[in-house]
DNA sequence: ATGAAAGCGCTAACAA
DNA sequence: TTGTTAGCGCTTTCAT
C-alpha cells in the first residue's frame, strides 16, 4: 500500500527526471538550460520533456554551485518618506534588468527594532545596500567582513570603510542657502533630521555656514526628527518664537511637506508669498499642484548605475575604490519659494 | 609557489573546517547550530572555534535540505500610491518576526513590463503575494502550478482558484455610499480605475448602483486609470459637464488627493464645504492637516495575519480553504466630506 | 557532443 | 551523545 506516495505528491521534477524521460543524462539537461553545446535534435527532446515535466532548474541548488544569490539586500529604515519607495523602485528596476532582485530588511514599521547582522546574513545575498538606516555602518561593517560587498546610500561613515554612494548633498545645501540669500531672506530657520545622521548633519552644516557667513544672523536650528508630527513642531518652534522668520529649510521634503502646512494653516504665512520653504529630496507629492515645493533632486538614476557597477565589480572581483562617491544632483524651484527679484 | 592561494583567498569557512578546528564532526557542528543536543562542553569548543573562524551555516545549503528558502515574493504594480508602501512595511515587520523576508517584484517604474513568471520562479521562493498587479491571476496560477502558496490582494480572480484576501470593498463602498446619500449628495461622480481592475469594478459597481438605487440620478463615472494625472483629467472632466455634482468618490486615495486638488484650484470648489470628496484606502498623506480626506481603511494587519497564517498552513502541508476572504474596514470620516445634517 | 563522477555545504537517518 | 554516511539538485571537469 502507499506504493506510489511519491508520484501522488508530486514531487518537484529534478534533472535527472528530464534527462531520463528523454533518454539522455542530466549534464546534457544542465547544458540546454544554461547554453551549452548540445545536438539541436538531443536538445529537442530535452526541451520537450522538460516541458511535460513541467521542470525549471532548481535555483537554490544552482546558486549553491554558482555561488551567486542574484539576490541585494536592501536596509531601509522608513518607507512613510516618499523618497524611499521613490528610490527602492528605482532600484528594482534597473537591478531586474541585471537579474537580481531585492530583498528588504525593514524597520520602523510596528517592529520598532533595526534588523540585525544575524537576521540580514540568514539569507545569502550577493550584496547589501543601506539606505538611510539608524547605525548603518556598525551592521553594514559585519556584512563587509563576511565578505558582502556593501553600500550605503545617503549616509556616510567617518570611521570605517564602507562604499558610500550618495547625492553631493552639501553642494546642494550650498545652493539652496545661495537661493535664500538671493531672494534676499534674513532671518532664517532650519529643521534638522535626528542628531547622528550623517546626512542631516553634512546638509545642516554646510547651510547654515554659508547663511551665516553671508547674512551675520544666526540660522534658527530645530530637530524634526525626520517625522512628520515631528517637523510640525519644529516649525511652530521656529515661528513663534522668530516670527520674523522668513525662509525655512527642512532636511528633507516628508519635514518640509509638513513645515508648509503648518506655516500656511496655523501662522497664515503662504509659502511663496509670504516665506520661503524649502525641502530636499524632491519627492513626487512636493510636485503636486498646490504643493509645489522648492527641492533639490537626488541624481537617482546615476546613483543606481554606480551601485550597480560597484556591485558587478565588486563580484568579478575586481579591485575597488571605496572613495566616497557624491553625485550631482538638481535645486529644482517652484512656487514654495518667493522670486528671486535680482 | 601560489600554494597558499587559497588561503588568501580566505574562502568562506564551512561546517567542516569548524569540526576540524573543535575536533569533532560537522554533524555536531549542525547540532550546536540547530538546537540538538550537543554535550555542553563540546558546545562550549564548537561555538569557540566558529567564533574565531568566523563562521556561518550557509543559508543556501541549508535552504537545499530544509526546502524552504524563507523567503516570500511580492509583487507590486505600483509603490507611487502610497498604500503600497504602507502595506509593504507591514508585510515585511509581520514576516520578518515569523522568520521570512521579502522579496520585491515591481513594476512601473521606468521598466514598464510586469515581472514574469520566470523571473519569478527563478528565486525560491516559499510563497508570492501579489499587491495590485496586472493580470496577476495569470502568473499568480503559474506560481500555483509549482506548487507555491499564493495569495491576492485587492484582486480577485473569478476564473481561478486562487486564494485572495482582502478588503471587504463592497462594504466600504456601500459605506461611502450611505455616507453621501446621508449628507443629501444628489449628482455624484465616480472615478475610477483602470478597466480590468477587479477591485474598481467592485468598488465602482457597488458605490454606483446604492446611489442610484436611492437617487434615481444616474452617477458620473469617469476613469483615472489609478494615475494622479489621470485622475485630474477626470476630476475637470465632471466638473466641467457636470457642474452640479456635489460629491466625487474616488476609487483609491491616489485618485482622491488629485481629485481634491483640481476641485479646489481649478474650479474653486472647496472639500467639505462646496463639495465631499471621498477616498479610498486611508493612505497617510489623507490625514495630514490641510488635506482631511474622508477614506475607506483597509484593515492591513488582520489582512497580513490571515495571509501569514495561510502561508504557514500551507507550508505545513495543511489542507487550505481558498475561499476569499474579505475582511471589514473602517469608514474614516475627515473633512472632505461636507457633515451629515439629519 | 555526451556521460560519469565529483562536489558545493548542509542536515538527518542510522549506527555505535 | 557522537560520528559515519547518504543525499538535497545542480554544474562542471574530465574522459570518451
Amino acid at each position: 500500500m502507499h506504493k506510489d506516495k511519491k508520484n501522488t505528491q508530486q514531487r518537484r521534477p529534478t534533472g535527472s527526471d528530464v534527462a531520463k524521460l528523454a533518454g539522455t543524462s542530466k549534464s546534457t539537461v544542465s547544458r540546454v538550460f544554461n547554453g551549452g553545446v548540445v545536438a539541436p535534435e538531443v536538445k529537442d527532446r530535452i526541451i520537450e520533456a522538460a516541458k511535460t515535466l513541467h521542470y525549471r532548474p532548481n535555483p537554490i541548488a544552482r546558486s549553491m554551485i554558482m555561488q551567486r544569490s542574484y539576490l541585494i539586500g536592501v536596509a531601509i529604515t522608513y518607507l512613510d518618506n516618499q523618497l524611499y519607495p521613490e528610490f527602492v523602485q528605482k532600484l528594482s528596476d534597473k537591478f531586474a534588468d541585471a537579474g537580481f532582485r531585492l530583498v528588504l530588511f525593514i524597520t520602523h514599521g510596528e517592529r520598532k527594532r533595526d534588523p540585525t547582522l544575524e537576521e540580514i546574513m540568514n539569507y545569502s545575498l550577493d550584496a547589501v545596500i543601506f539606505a538611510s538606516s539608524n547605525r548603518a555602518d556598525v551592521i553594514a561593517q559585519g556584512c563587509i567582513d563576511a565578505g558582502i560587498p556593501t553600500i550605503m546610500f545617503n549616509n556616510i561613515s567617518t570611521e570605517r570603510d564602507i562604499k558610500c554612494i550618495s547625492t553631493d548633498d552639501i553642494a546642494g545645501a550650498l545652493e539652496i542657502a545661495r537661493l535664500c540669500l538671493r531672494i534676499g531672506h534674513q532671518q532664517i530657520g532650519l529643521i534638522t533630521g535626528i542628531e547622528d545622521s550623517s546626512a542631516s548633519k553634512r546638509r545642516s552644516a554646510a547651510f547654515s555656514k554659508a547663511c551665516e557667513e553671508a547674512n551675520n544672523i544666526p540660522v534658527i536650528q530645530r530637530c524634526g526628527y525626520y517625522t512628520f508630527e515631528g517637523a510640525m513642531q519644529a516649525t511652530r518652534d521656529i515661528l513663534t518664537h522668530y516670527p520674523k522668520t522668513d525662509a525655512i529649510f527642512a532636511i528633507n521634503d516628508h519635514m518640509a511637506l509638513a513645515c508648509l502646512q503648518v506655516s500656511e494653516r496655523e501662522f497664515q504665512r503662504r509659502p511663496g508669498k509670504d516665506i520661503s520653504i524649502i525641502g530636499f529630496d524632491n519627492v513626487a507629492i512636493g510636485s503636486w499642484p498646490g504643493i509645489e515645493l522648492t527641492s533639490f533632486a537626488h541624481p537617482l538614476d546615476d546613483i543606481i548605475d554606480r551601485m550597480l557597477s560597484y556591485i558587478l565589480s565588486a563580484l568579478n572581483g575586481e579591485p575597488l575604490d571605496n572613495q566616497p562617491e557624491f553625485i550631482s544632483g538638481e535645486l529644482i524651484i517652484r512656487q514654495s519659494t518667493l522670486p528671486v527679484t535680482d
